[in-house]
DNA sequence: CGCATCGTTGATCAAGCTCAAGCCGCGTGG
DNA sequence: CCACGCGGCTTGAGCTTGATCAACGATGCG
């Protein structure tokens, strides 16, 4: 499926897991490599199988949820081209705790748990790229989880609206910074919402001009005011008649 | 300070972090370490800090909480005996994103990152082991994401008072399992809500004979009811007059 | 003894969830 | 090519959960 190996590998250059190593390297590590496609809707891995695989993505979109015993489901994170996915839970050796569903066509490398051990144990730098991207993620969803906790709902859809523009598109797309295949319960997913709230706080901005909606797909014009939004400098409606009595 | 090296390697054994280690090794390891002394209400760091040094604590609680630009504190997790603290974020070389604060008087060893690096590198065991223990403490917090993105508040505090038990006193202690030295404020900054709400439900279990309330301390009687609630098999008003049409 | 910290409880109220109804746009098959 | 249906989206009305504010009680420490 490779037919490039030299393209291919520039791709790799790229990935912040593989910073720091030599061609050569790559190549080794490129050799053990296979490249998985998953289409629009299918899963790279589901919720309490064995964790045997660990990927880096390369083209496409990827949605980790979880869900919980009543079915509800839970965002925890959306992945792109570069991310890695699943490196923590194959090292150590257990059960996926979520599932991977691509939500556009993907392709991805994937290496298997022994294979990733032992290319680990054989360039260093790999472990501890690996660790620097697994503390990042640590730390991501603890401000998530501290967002969850303290914050509004608007607050939060906000953020997650700017989180998804920096590292999607990391500012080159044009000014009104577009998101697609995402949909309102996507996004309710993601800030621990309804869809129903989504939908009026996304109508609400769009009336004020901040972006334009559309099916699966909303497009940022005004990014600074949405930060403002996200960091609280509150823009809405701060009038309590001090004492009606 | 460490005048008895012999008991101490026994309680290094115990750790987790050092499973499947020789006393040879261990011996190594504790050579490198230095026994840290933190009073109650003292920090063993603070959220922006370099991240210089990691901890195995002996005895003691840490708080690890996080605190917004508005003052609004959330508690990511309690470490008792055994557990490691901070081993992610030492090896990335970043900030403490977070503040640990002793909320009883506490002794761990501590290890500088260049040590710890170091001894990785000599035992991969370390290592494995490592990542063993933040790939559950990833799983964990993600599971109280989701509890808190999906769950109700009685729950989420239900499921905070079970998990304490099992990780402080792992079924050892007798029956009205004691939970000392915790707020109920802390309670409510592990399960996102409000000290009023958890002194309302406290109260109301207490009633039902759950569990005994008191200054900074619990006691809980009935761990198969709390858990039963944890998990929503809901003993609570489910009353609708089906159509009062 | 007095102050600080911790806890309880009542009253009030708003944020946001739920339910219901209907619209829009797109892909598919007749 | 059209119509039909499904998936996604919007909007309104009503209601519940749990936050907020306020006042007070209890416990322990210096």
């Amino acid at each position: 499926m490779a037919r490039t190996p030299d393209s291919e590998l520039k791709l790799l250059t790229k990935a912040a897991l593989f910073a720091g190593l030599t061609d050569a390297q790559l190549h080794t590590i490129q050799h053990h490599a296979t490249l998985v496609e998953v289409p629009r809707r299918g899963f790279f891995f589901q919720q309490g199988e064995a964790a045997t695989t660990f990927y880096l993505i390369r083209q496409g979109q990827v949605r980790l949820s979880q869900i919980n015993p009543e079915g509800k489901q839970v965002i925890i994170h959306l992945f792109g081209p570069g991310d890695v996915m699943a490196v923590i839970v194959v090292l150590s050796n257990a059960a996926y705790p979520l599932s991977a569903e691509a939500i556009t066509d993907c392709i991805a490398w994937a290496w298997r748990r022994e294979t990733a051990v032992h290319l680990m144990e054989q360039f260093p730098r790999l472990a501890i790229n690996g660790m620097e991207m697994v503390a990042q993620r640590f730390q991501e969803l603890q401000n998530r989880y501290r967002e969850l906790s303290t914050e509004r709902v608007e607050q939060r859809v906000a953020r997650a609206l700017v989180r998804l523009i920096h590292q999607r598109n990391g500012y080159q797309a044009q000014k009104p910074y577009p998101l697609l295949a995402l949909t309102r319960q996507d996004l309710a997913e993601m800030t621990g919402t309804t869809l129903y709230t989504v939908s009026r706080i996304c109508s609400s901005w769009e009336q004020q001009g901040l972006l334009e909606t559309g099916r699966e797909q909303l497009h940022i014009h005004n990014l600074d005011e949405l930060t403002n939004i996200a960091d609280d400098l509150r823009p809405s409606l701060p009038n309590l008649p001090p004492k009606p009595d």
